[in-house]
RNA sequence: GGCCCCAUCGUCUAGUGGUUCAGGACAUCACUCUUUCAAGGUGAAGAUACGGGUUCGACUCCCGUUGGGGCCA
């Protein structure tokens, strides 16, 4: 059988029960650089066989998701709900070949069993007793209505496939038990329904998480008994914690629109996402779409689980907003301003305010407040940096300076630079001196952009009127 | 409890038996630049979990231990 030839088709098979989880999103990932490398097929399924979980405004999330960050699909979305006459058929020709049976063992005894064998710490395994019913037996359940289960009938033999990422993975037929393919209320079980649909849609490399490393070899057995073949496995390594354990809803931020609403740029969250389980090899970090795409393997998957660092993807984030050209920027911005009242009216001075602010955040939520404070109609004073510097002999110096701001000609960084200079130098002290005072007076804040610059972009009106505020209180 | 997977600096990783006193990035610290904070530059500290083999030689191969993770309608 040659498989080298065949078009490279691969799928994200998501369930939309909740927020889109940014482990999702790496596997999609990774799915979508594969079948982009290999000029393949990307195809979305969704898995909402849990009817009472599943929503559509789900669906919607992970489709907006997935627009957001730059991952297309080629085919789907594709529904499970609308296949049920699908695994029917294949419940079918199961029973009829003899291969699944009916179980009428009630589950919550099952479960108590097992739990009780856990307990004792034995092993326990569904012991085939519904298998081993008589006809009369049978026809005596059914008449009373039982509900019953479909389970697998697992065949006798070992099963070994090779993993890309793991090799070679065996599993012995006496640690697969008869597992439930179809359940009581006759909805399909995840292993049955998800071998049926990669097996139609002709599947045929399956990149997904390594939790499913466990079901593979029962759906490999499933593989064979329907008649299909078989596609290849590639089992990804988790997205963990700090604290080690599977990165979930414990750890706070985890859906992307979290990120999104924290300031975090799709570009960054996917060069991050790629980089958690994968590298390029030599020392590239900083990658564009087209670059993980020409460079994408999964032979060069790593195979140990991964700890989400939040703070890698900052940094991570900062240098895509340095590299961001500002007009980008600024549209990203309005409507984050928008939301704490601000309209920057002049788009130039916008840009230049953007400009002086973007090499010192990490996030535009930063980015914003940042820019916003050039906008905001009053300062917010910080207490301890008024009492540190706006001392009266600072505020009687302030008063000066204020006077030949206002006669200068031309309000602009270097005439500014230059005044203030010149006064320092009069004074017979440091620039420093009256530059801090001065910042804190005009921003509140004892940090910032460069102090010049600032109040050039802050304007003589406003520079005037707030410095006039503090030396005559 | 059974089974499966994994193991290089705190974190993400490079490394596929021999110029590796193990390289890069984030974070940390120092210095530098500077009116501040960043950014930038330079540098420091920091890892092959442990124990056995195999081999002339193991981070690299094998086994075990330990630790972590996952699956079991």
């Amino acid at each position: 059988m040659n498989t080298e030839n065949k078009e490279i088709r691969v799928r994200i098979a998501p369930s939309p029960t909740g927020a889109v989880h940014v482990g999702l999103v790496r596997s999609a990932l990774y799915n979508w650089l594969f079948a982009r490398h290999n000029h393949g097929k990307f195809v979305l399924r969704i898995e909402d066989t849990d009817v009472a979980r599943s929503t559509q405004e789900s669906v919607q999330a992970i489709i907006e998701g997935f627009k957001w960050v730059g991952i297309d699909y080629d085919e789907g979305p594709y529904f499970q709900s609308q296949r049920f006459e699908i695994y029917r058929q294949y419940t079918k020709k199961l029973i009829d070949e003899n291969k699944a049976y009916f179980c009428y063992c009630n589950p919550d005894e099952l479960e108590a069993e097992r739990q009780k064998a856990w307990e004792k710490k034995i092993a326990w395994k569904y012991d085939r007793r519904c298998y081993n019913l008589t006809a009369e037996q049978k026809t005596k359940y059914d008449a009373e209505n039982k509900p019953k289960a479909l389970r697998f009938l697992i065949p006798n033999e070992t099963v070994i496939f090779d993993d890309i990422i793991h090799g070679s993975i065996k599993k012995e037929p006496q640690d697969i038990e008869d597992f439930i393919i179809v359940r009581g209320d006759g909805t399909p079980t995840y292993n049955f329904a998800v071998v049926i649909d990669d097996a139609e849609m002709k599947i045929n490399h399956i990149i997904r998480a390594v939790e499913h490393i466990a079901n593979t070899p029962k759906q490999i057995l499933l593989y064979k008994a329907l008649g299909f073949s078989l596609p290849k496995f590639a089992h990804l390594p988790l997205l963990l914690g700090t604290d080690k354990k599977k990165l979930s809803k414990r750890h706070g931020a985890l859906s992307l629109w979290e990120y999104k609403k924290a300031g975090f740029l799709p570009e960054a969250i996917i060069n991050f996402l790629a980089l958690m389980g994968w590298s390029p090899g030599h020392d590239i970090e900083i990658m564009t779409l087209k670059q993980m795409i020409d460079l994408f393997s999964l032979e060069r998957v790593n195979k140990a689980n991964a700890v989400f660092d939040i703070n890698k993807l900052e940094w991570m984030n900062s240098i895509y907003i340095k590299n961001s050209n500002s007009e980008k920027l600024a549209n990203e911005l309005l409507p984050l301003l928008a939301e704490i009242q601000i309209k920057p009216e002049d788009h130039k001075h916008f840009l230049r305010v953007i400009d002086l602010t973007k090499i010192r955040v990490r996030t535009l939520i930063e980015l914003r407040d940042m820019v916003g404070a050039f906008y905001l109609k009053e300062v917010q004073y910080d207490a301890e940096n008024v009492a540190k510097y706006l001392t009266e002999q600072a505020k009687d110096y302030l008063k000066q300076m204020n006077t030949r701001f206002e006669n200068l000609a031309e309000f602009n960084t270097a005439n500014l630079e230059n005044e203030l200079r010149k006064l320092a130098e009069e004074l017979g002290i440091k620039a420093a001196v009256l530059v801090h005072p001065c910042r804190v007076a005009l921003t509140g804040k004892s940090v910032g952009p460069p102090l010049f610059e600032t109040i050039e972009l802050l304007g003589k009106e406003t520079t005037i009127k707030r410095i006039n505020n503090i030396v005559n209180k």
